[in-house]
RNA sequence: CGGGGUGUAGCGCAGACCGGUAGCGCGCUUCGUUCGGGACGAAGAGGUCCCGGGUUCAAAUCCCGGCACCCCGACCA
C-alpha cells in the first residue's frame, strides 16, 4: 500500500474526546473514526490487524476442532423469553421493531440461537460432541461505554459453543479451549493471565478469564507467585490477617458520639479495623439482607450475590434499613432478627469487637461471636485484597489491574432444557446435552494489545498482529534516484512475502519518521539519497531501535530475521 | 440512572463573566527556498458558533428547553 493513496491520515495532535492511551493512538493513527457513544468504524489499519486476530483465532478454532458458522443479528425477541434472558439482559439489550410491529432484538450473545442448532443438528450421543463457532458483531447497550474499543456498544467477538453428552466430556473440551486461547494470545504476541473467574448467575462451577495486564483495565486479578494461585477479584479467596484473640469480655455500651465510619471509630477507641465488625444492609431482589463482616475487609457483592442466588443486589437504601429496624451509622448484628443474616467467615476470627448498638451515638465493646450475636449461615463473603495470604496458604497475594480478553465457562444444562436441546444416550434415554461457552473479544484484543505495547511516540504493534510488518519509508522521494530504489525495494519485499506500508509522500524525513513511530509497524526500512550513495538500506526494529544496514538485495531477508525476533 | 465536564473551520483550542462585522495554532491549496526526527517565507481557501424557542435595535455570548459526546460512579450471563 502506498502512503500517498492511503485512506486514512494520522493527527499531530490528540484528539480530545480520548484519554485512554489505545483510543488515543488508534484516532491519531487515523485506524477508527467514531459514530456513535461505543460504536466505531474501523478504517484500514484496523481492520487489518482484526483480520490477523481472527486469522489466529479461526486457525485455533479450528485446530480444537471448531466448526464455523454465522448467526445471525437480528433475532426475535420471542427466542430470548424462551429462557428469560431478556429479563436477565434487561437494558443492556438493544430492541427494535419490524414493519409488522414486531418485536425483534440485536443479539449481545448467541446461546439460544446456538442451542436450536445442535437441537436440529443432535440426536444420538453418537453425534457428540460438537464444537460450533463464529466471528461477528455483538450489540450490548452498555450503560456506559468507554474508552474506545475497550467497551463499545457493538464490538467484535468470537463466541463458541461446544455441546456433550457428559461432563467429563466437557470437562476435556473446556481444557482443549483453554489451551487454544494460550496459543492464540501467544500466537498474538500477548502476555495474558489465566485466571480463576465468577462464573455468574447461569454458569457451571468451572471458569476461567483470560487478562491482558494493563493499568487501564477494568478488572483486578490477585496473583500469588509462589503457590501460581491467580483469581478475579471478584472470585478471589484468601486468608485475611488474622485478629487478636484475648479472652473474652463481658459485652458493654460505649457512647460514641457522632462517629459513623469503621475510620472514625477506630480513631476514637484507638484500636484496629481488624477488631471491629460492620454490619452492611443489603437488598436483594426486594428482600433484606444483613452482612456482617470484620472491619478490615469488604463486602464482596459478587460472592454474596451468588451465595444468596438472586438476579439483582444491591445496598439497601436508608430508609429500608430503617424499615428493617436499623439505626443509620450505627448498624449491628447484635440482637437483630427478622431478616436474613450472612456472616463472613472472619467473624469467627478475632474476639471482643466493637460492633454497632443500632443506636445513634452508641457502639457495643467486647462483642463476641456467636455470644452476642447470631447469623443464618456463615460463609466466605470476603473481597480478597492484596497482602492477604493465598488460599491454603504458601503465599501472600498480589494485585494487577487488566483487561477481559477472553472467557471460557461451563454452562451445564440450562440452555439445553429450555431450548429442548436433548440427545438420546446409550441406555435410549433422553438427556438435555451439556454445554460450555468460550468467548473472545476480538476487538478489545486490539485495544489492550495497544495498551501492552506503546510508547510515548507510538503504538508498537506485535509482529504477528500489525496492519503491515514493514514501513517502507523514502526520503527525498521526489529525487529519481530515490524513486526507482525505493520502488524497486517495495516490488522485492512485496514479492518476498512481506505486507508493506510504503511512504511515497513527498514529506520531510521528521514527518514520515514520527508517522512511522505513532503507527508502530515492526520494522522502517529507509531509502536515502545517503544510504543509496552508501549502497545500503537502513532497516530499524520499532521495538527497542535496533537498527542494521543491509544491500537493497538483501532487505527482505533481512526484514524476515527482524519480524521473526519480534514475536515471542 | 446519579455526579462532573464539553459542544465555535478537517483537528486542537481562545472568544462568553461584560451582547456590537468570528479568531489563534496545526492541517489544507498555490509559488519559492529547504531536505535524515513534526522546515521557512509569501499569498489563499475553509464557519448552520450542537438544535429549538425566548429577550434585545443587535445573541457564539443572556434566559428557557432539548440533543450529543467525554470522565467518575452505579451497571456490566
Amino acid at each position: 500500500m502506498r502512503a500517498s493513496r492511503f485512506l486514512t491520515k494520522t493527527l499531530r495532535q490528540d484528539p480530545g474526546e480520548a484519554e485512554t492511551v489505545s483510543h488515543r493512538l488508534m484516532l491519531r493513527a487515523g485506524m477508527m473514526q467514531q459514530v456513535a457513544a461505543g460504536v466505531y468504524t474501523y478504517l484500514p489499519l484496523a481492520l487489518r490487524a482484526l483480520h490477523r486476530i481472527e486469522r489466529i483465532v479461526r486457525e485455533e478454532m479450528d485446530a480444537a476442532g471448531g466448526q464455523e458458522v454465522r448467526m445471525p443479528t437480528l433475532q426475535p425477541i420471542e427466542t430470548w423469553a424462551e429462557t428469560g434472558r431478556d429479563a436477565a439482559f434487561g437494558a443492556n439489550l438493544f430492541h427494535l421493531h419490524d414493519r409488522r410491529e414486531r418485536e425483534l432484538v440485536l443479539a449481545p450473545t448467541h446461546e439460544e440461537v446456538v442451542t436450536a442448532i445442535a437441537r436440529a443438528s443432535v440426536e444420538s450421543y453418537r453425534d457428540l460432541p460438537r464444537t460450533i463457532y463464529q466471528i461477528q458483531t455483538k450489540f450490548r447497550d452498555e450503560p456506559r461505554p468507554r474508552a474506545g474499543l475497550m467497551r463499545g456498544r457493538e464490538f467484535e467477538m468470537k463466541d463458541a459453543y461446544s455441546f456433550h453428552a457428559g461432563a467429563e466430556d466437557l470437562h476435556a473440551t473446556y481444557q482443549r479451549m483453554r489451551e487454544a486461547y494460550r496459543a492464540i494470545f501467544r500466537r498474538c504476541g500477548l502476555p495474558t493471565l489465566e485466571v480463576e473467574a465468577d462464573s455468574g448467575a447461569i454458569g457451571g462451577k468451572d471458569s476461567h478469564e483470560f487478562i491482558m495486564p494493563a493499568e487501564s483495565g477494568e478488572d483486578t486479578v490477585l496473583l500469588c507467585p509462589a503457590t501460581g494461585y491467580a483469581a478475579n477479584v471478584e472470585r478471589a479467596m484468601s486468608i485475611p490477617p488474622r485478629a487478636p484473640e484475648p479472652q473474652a469480655e463481658a459485652m458493654e455500651l460505649v457512647a460514641t458520639p457522632g462517629i459513623k465510619t469503621i475510620e472514625e471509630l477506630c480513631g476514637f477507641l484507638s484500636i484496629q479495623p481488624v477488631q471491629t465488625l460492620k454490619a452492611v444492609f443489603y437488598n436483594a431482589d426486594g428482600a433484606i439482607v444483613l452482612a456482617t463482616i470484620r472491619g478490615d475487609l469488604e463486602v464482596n457483592e459478587v460472592k454474596l450475590k451468588n451465595l444468596l442466588h438472586v438476579r439483582e443486589l444491591r445496598l439497601a437504601t436508608p430508609e429500608e434499613s430503617v424499615a428493617a429496624g436499623l439505626a443509620p451509622g450505627s448498624t449491628s448484628p447484635v440482637g437483630l432478627s427478622g431478616v436474613r443474616r450472612i456472616g463472613d467467615g472472619s467473624i469467627t476470627q478475632g474476639a471482643n469487637f466493637v460492633a454497632g448498638a443500632n443506636r445513634d451515638g452508641y457502639h457495643y465493646q467486647n462483642v463476641n461471636y456467636p455470644r452476642d450475636f447470631q447469623v443464618d449461615e456463615v460463609a466466605d463473603i470476603a473481597t480478597a485484597q492484596a497482602g492477604h495470604t493465598a488460599p491454603g496458604g504458601g503465599g501472600v497475594l498480589e494485585a494487577q489491574r487488566g483487561i477481559e480478553v477472553g472467557h471460557v465457562f461451563k454452562l451445564g444444562t440450562f440452555f439445553s432444557e429450555r431450548i429442548g436441546a436433548v440427545f438420546t444416550d446409550e441406555a435410549g434415554a433422553q438427556r438435555p446435552m451439556i454445554m460450555g461457552c468460550y468467548g473472545i473479544g476480538v476487538s478489545r484484543v486490539l485495544a489492550a494489545a495497544i495498551e501492552q505495547n506503546h510508547d510515548d511516540k507510538g503504538i508498537i504493534f506485535p509482529a504477528p498482529i500489525a496492519p503491515f510488518s514493514v514501513h517502507l519509508v523514502a526520503l527525498n522521494a521526489d529525487q529519481p534516484a530515490v524513486a526507482e530504489a525505493a520502488e524497486a525495494l517495495y516490488a522485492a519485499l512485496g514479492a518476498a512475502g512481506h505486507d508493506v506500508l510504503y511512504d511515497d509522500r513527498v514529506e520531510s524525513a521528521g514527518v514520515k519518521f514520527n508517522d512511522a513511530d505513532l503507527l508502530g509497524l515492526p520494522v522502517r526500512v529507509v531509502v536515502s539519497p545517503r544510504n543509496l550513495k552508501s549502497g545500503v538500506v537502513e532497516l530499524r526494529r520499532r521495538r527497542d531501535g535496533a537498527t542494521e544496514q543491509a544491500p537493497a538485495a538483501d532487505a527482505p531477508a533481512a526484514v524476515a530475521a527482524m519480524l521473526a525476533l519480534d514475536s515471542l
